[in-house]
DNA sequence: GCACTCTACTTGTCTAGACAAGCTGACGCA
DNA sequence: TGCGTCAGCTTGTCTAGACAAGTAGAGTGC
């Protein structure tokens, strides 16, 4: 996203950075209430005697940023913030684990071929009973089960993931190699394991449990379907976010 | 976030628009992989025939959405794409439910004020003891409790927090009059309800349950944490992402 | 009253040129 | 060899002007 950008460290801002703090500062306390109409690009061209595409930039960051919305004909105004949206970062839980100085490592309990069920095919745009790869894995930090993960992966985009060494890359390094562009749609509930995610993450079948399922789509064709349980008291998502 | 703007349905894109649809194809079929050099402004002036700003501008936003690196003096280079950041909407509560054409009522069952403990103080800036206004909202879903809010204020925000009528206004409403700007940090993990949250939701108290702690600060100053307990089979966070 | 047109204003975008700032490598000198 | 200088590249930004496209309101004619 664009923030305001290179600080200069103790030095003037340029000119459009200084237009979009000055407005920012303003909007923030308070002038200008959602949806009241602010000036236009030539007021502040004006107000700031800088060239109309200074202005410009300044205001076309600003809406990328939601702060306030433009309508061409018509006006800027000052954004409604009802909308509440953060960013979430998930990295991979290798980086993860190892940028908190932890150990990680992996036990690969299952990699296999298998046919897609009805749902599987469904979710992976394939047919039915199409060979579809089939992976669970169970991962550790300093020793202790953290993540059980358990995957689908449509062939077509890693014919060889079968024969990876997933105790050196994990699945999310290698599909991200094999498919370096996609888009993912995911959910995040609280539920309990199954019987087995519960043994091998060794916690109890009653013991809430952070499960967030993913499903990547690249170039429009499905890669995978993971399903990734995490002992609720162990593993916390974090983010942050502004209006 | 700018994305590729104003389809202008049918009609060809802005030229900015073109140079950046071209880049961004080019990159994700692996033209250019990840961290190499990429061609400078003054070669894709050349190429598209437009000027070195409208070059300049399609760059700019794809830095801003992440997918190149620039380096003044350098160059500009395809993005590493390891991390994976997404955003995740969280709409107020009220809204959403109102969204899915639900009915959407609350119950109070606490709103006054109490002494600050010395962790609370803490997270909200007060000094040990400090009067916080403390309230307790159940949230409905069609008659089905769908959230609890324990909410801590600090009455600097909003002194008046225990006259609102929150059967009308939600807490996240009123906070958003009275401190429409603000930053937050939130937690997501899985855990059982305590007792008293197990009862309210009318749910066992080994039932895994979707936290939610977000603490939110304006200006500066903490304005409330707020502990969002949701059954977790009858609530899911969703959100998109791509790399 | 109603529909039309026309004008003034808004944002959206592009251009050609300019200067600043930062990096790299070649060159020349001690 | 080692070091400093400098040319030539890069991106970062600003400018003044231009035209396009969209909107709202005033005025006009029926």
């Amino acid at each position: 996203m664009p923030s305001t950008p290179s600080p200069r460290r103790q030095t003037a801002l340029a000119p459009y950075g200084r237009v979009k703090q000055h407005l920012k500062t303003d909007l923030s306390q308070g002038r200008w209430p959602p949806g009241t109409l602010m000036p236009s690009e030539s007021e502040l061209v004006a107000q700031f005697g800088v060239s109309r595409m200074t202005i410009n930039r300044a205001l076309r960051e600003l809406q990328s940023e939601g702060l306030i919305d433009r309508v061409q004909g018509v006006g800027t105004f000052a954004a409604q913030l009802h909308r509440v949206s953060s960013t979430l970062t998930i990295r991979d839980l290798h980086e993860e684990i190892e940028a908190r100085g932890h150990r990680h490592h992996v036990e690969v309990k299952l990699v296999r071929e298998e046919r897609a069920s009805a749902g599987l095919a469904l979710q992976l745009g394939l047919s039915l009973d199409a060979p579809v790869y089939h992976s669970l894995i169970v991962h550790f930090d300093n020793g202790l089960p953290l993540q059980c993960e358990d995957r689908y992966v449509n062939p077509a985009w890693s014919p060889n993931y079968l024969s990876v060494d997933f105790s050196r890359t994990t699945p999310t390094q290698h599909l991200l190699e094999v498919a370096p562009w996609w888009e993912a749609q995911y959910t995040i509930d609280a539920s309990t394991p199954t019987a087995q995610e519960a043994e091998l993450l060794g916690i109890q079948a009653t013991d809430p449990c952070l499960v967030l399922v993913r499903r990547t789509v690249s170039h429009g064709v499905a890669v995978t379907l993971a399903r990734l349980v995490h002992p609720g008291t162990r593993y916390q998502l974090v983010g942050q976010f502004s209006p």
